[in-house]
DNA sequence: GTGGATGCAAACTTTTTGCACTGAT
DNA sequence: ATCAGTGCAAAAAGTTTGCATCCAC
């Protein structure tokens, strides 16, 4: 189902902005901030407000199509996202992102600590960091 | 090691504003806002000024002292933080948060994702959301 | 045609910075 | 006595909101 079709079923309307939007992060490795996806998409829409970026991010959000990562310095960042239950793993050099699948080894972990902490997990955050292979190369 | 003693090791001061910041948060189980850790703090020192509240926070967090969370909503939250490699659990109830230790089942998933991606992975991002035992009998 | 969505500007919130003064060492 | 650290105020970032207009349906 394409994104089109997503928001459609769900009763948004497809305008402009929200293509614009989705267009910057289709073409984008490196999670962007609200800013960036801003000053990309006036390229394919001019008329863009910053206003309608954060707007139709949230709006993604909650639709699941994209994806709001942690930055290590506090702010977000935002990619596209696969459908499904996926992880981003980004470079703490060039700020590279990729999504991988599974957390299923999560299970155990999440079993010893509901029986330590007496919380009931329903959900977590998961981010790895490291290096992305042509950063590799670089050092 | 007291966190007088972290301080004085790093070669910083102990004054009343980090002092202040410090009995905060070991006398809180949610995670607090700077502006929260602000408001409290001034009970204990009234000339306590917000910026030196974000430079506490800062310093503490450097030292490993504090620990930063990522709350739902995208703010953050800091809470006192024990020694080792630890994490967070946080009740998406009432906020109340907990520490874990071990995150070795992560081993295998690591493994698997720095294979899958070719990122060689240095750090992660963990945090799991429940309902603590208060908020469970609640409902 | 209608109401959801937009762009703009202003309001707000959160965080950082400059600077003279204070107080821990 | 020194200078790291502070409080205050102003500035800078980041995000949300009000409103008249616009355009997807």
């Amino acid at each position: 189902m394409r994104w089109e079709d997503c928001l459609a079923a769900a009763g948004f309307r497809l305008t402009a902005a929200r293509r614009a939007v989705v267009q910057v992060l289709e073409t984008t490795s490196t999670p962007l901030s609200p800013q960036e996806v801003w000053q990309r998409g006036q390229q394919l829409q001019p008329a863009l407000g910053l206003a309608s970026v954060y707007r139709s991010l949230d709006l993604l959000e909650a639709a699941g199509l994209v994806r709001r990562v942690h930055q290590e310095d506090g702010c977000h960042g935002y990619m596209p996202a696969s459908p499904g239950h996926r992880h981003a793993i980004v470079c703490r050099a060039c700020g590279q992102a990729a999504e991988f699948l599974g957390c299923e080894d999560l299970g155990g972990l999440i079993a010893r600590v509901q029986q330590e902490t007496g919380f009931q997990v329903d959900g977590h955050l998961l981010q790895l960091i490291g290096l992305c292979p042509t950063c590799q190369e670089l050092r």
